[in-house]
DNA sequence: CTCCTGCCTC
DNA sequence: GAGGCAGGAG
């Protein structure tokens, strides 16, 4: 495994419990609401995340209303061409390279896929568009199956909680591993959108808002007094 | 490193 | 005005 340094091993297992709790309680009266959260369709959950990415929530409501309405399954968005997809993103940025890989993993999923994502991980990832963030959205919100979400929420929130015992410079693949360990097998779908919530609302980038933090026992960042 | 637009925070 | 936002491909 990655997480192969003994002393942040130690720490992230000692803080396991105490963080999922808080972060599941804290779940339960300040998750936000999208559209995209309302349904579990693996299709929809695809869709929400080449719609989420480098793109702030709201701007991407834009983009994933008129891309369910328009294009209601698979075979839709693969009969779609390029171009007409294109129009679906013009309003929130990298619309050619989205609607490039939307339309080859469309293509894919009827061809190879019978038009139906696979509650498989290495299958999501063989998609064009699909990388480890937007594999494990689709296997958690999607099928109900444990896999973490590790977005840049999820990396800015574990970097400030074990900033005291991460290199200086964690790569991806440690701050996946951390995810991976740390993401519960009951209600990892909750703990997974609590994560970016939190890391969206609270523990921003910039100055995080401490004071109303539920995490500040188990913060490095916060024992250091910022 | 680029792709990328619009909005928010600093 | 600069930097960053539910990343991933080439
Ligand atoms: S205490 Fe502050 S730095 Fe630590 S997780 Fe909460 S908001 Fe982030």
């Amino acid at each position: 495994m990655i997480l192969d340094d003994e002393r942040l091993r130690q720490s992230v297992t000692k803080r396991t419990r105490a963080v999922r709790t808080a972060v599941l309680r804290w779940s339960q009266q300040n998750l936000r609401d999208f559209p995209w959260r309302r349904q579990s369709d693996p299709y929809r959950v695809f869709l929400a995340e080449v719609s989420l990415r480098r793109t702030t929530a709201r701007a991407a409501m834009r983009a994933y209303d008129l891309l369910t309405t328009r294009y209601p399954d698979f075979e839709a968005a693969a009969r779609a061409t390029e171009e007409e997809l294109r129009e679906c993103f013009v309003s929130v940025g990298l619309q050619n390279a989205r609607a490039r890989l939307l339309h080859l993993a469309a293509v894919k999923v009827v061809e190879e896929m019978g038009g139906r994502l696979p509650p498989d991980m290495n299958a999501l990832l063989s998609l064009p568009g699909v990388g480890l963030y937007a594999a494990g959205a689709i296997l958690s919100l999607g099928f109900g199956v444990r896999a973490a979400m590790v977005d840049s929420n999820a990396v800015r929130l574990y970097s400030r909680l074990w900033m005291d015992v991460l290199p200086a410079n964690p790569s991806p693949e440690l701050m996946q591993a951390i995810g991976e360990h740390l993401v519960p097998e009951r209600e990892h779908q909750v703990y997974n959108l609590a994560v970016i919530d939190l890391g969206a609302l609270v523990c921003r980038f910039g100055r995080p808002r401490c004071s109303s933090c539920v995490l500040t026992h188990k913060c490095d960042y916060f024992s250091q007094g910022h």
